[in-house]
DNA sequence: TTAATAGTTGACGCATTCACTCAGGTATGT
DNA sequence: ACATACCTGAGTGAATGCGTCAACTATTAA
């Protein structure tokens, strides 16, 4: 059960572009040098966050992306929804966590329950939140270039 | 992000050892028949639950699985766990949550937090809880053949 | 108007994983 | 012996994940 990279790499691009939101928009270029994501993917995914109106794409010379709406605004949760097909647990089962199997399905309640807490926590958490904390991870490096592994468990 | 068919599989069937453990040793092949589970396949999983302890085997005729303890010790999560590679949501992160990668990482706190609570919910549940829930579907359908889906919401 | 920048799109390819199947083997009871 | 039933490992087809490549369109600056 795993995250998907492109989830991730969503994720982290969102952070950037929230980072570096007061110089203009943000090409999808210097985030994929930032973070060390193929650009060709990383444009793949943006086409999925401007679908979901998460960002808003600026063209030509100095363009770039910019968020589409306020970072405490966006939840990690709609960030990934919009690029990962499903957040579900169990394959018969529908956004609603609904059950579409007619027959052989047991320990549906599991699955209701685990895929509710997930939609619940990642819900919880903000974009806004994301960048306070890689702010705070960013500002001892003394550079922007280089992103911060192990960050403090918050409980 | 999907738990895979292997761990719904294996906690189903260990629902169905638990409900027929009265009559003695569940075989391999009755759990298949029940649940519709293509039988190699099972088997399978049946190798992996046993090297977790989680069931023990009885060879020979008449023989089959019984459990390993008590239902009401052993949780959800140690069933998935035995049978699939991971819970972990991000490939950079070990079993303790803890980050391998060098640099370019960002947004740990998320996949962290995120792991913990699916770990902490799936350990929550117990295969009594499970069992229990399983006989009050089936009662009301007056057979055994047919598991059941559409349980209701328990929050 | 030309060139450079930068977003947009679709097709393709490789590697891995998933979900099984198959073909045997081994232990145990009657 | 023989049937039952667990045990094991190799293999396979389809799907998915993770990207690459090639081309196109829109906008701005010189």
């Amino acid at each position: 059960m795993r995250i998907s990279n492109k989830a991730q790499y969503a994720v982290r691009a969102m952070v950037r572009l929230n980072l570096g939101v007061a110089d203009g928009p943000v090409s999808s270029k210097t985030i994929a040098a930032k973070e060390d994501i193929s650009l060709s993917f990383l444009e793949q995914i943006f086409v999925k966050l401007r679908r979901a109106g998460l960002v808003s794409s600026i063209r030509g010379p100095g363009g770039g992306y910019v968020l589409g709406r306020e970072a405490d605004e966006i939840r990690i949760h709609e960030i990934i929804e919009s690029v990962e097909q499903t957040l579900v647990p169990v394959a018969c089962m529908d956004e609603e966590g609904r059950c579409n199997c007619d027959e052989q399905c047991i320990t549906h309640t599991v699955w209701e329950g685990l895929g509710r807490r997930i939609r619940h926590f990642l819900s919880s958490i903000t974009l806004a939140d994301l960048t306070e904390d890689a702010m705070e991870q960013l500002a001892p490096a003394a550079n922007g270039q280089r992103s911060i592994c192990h960050l403090e468990e918050e409980q």
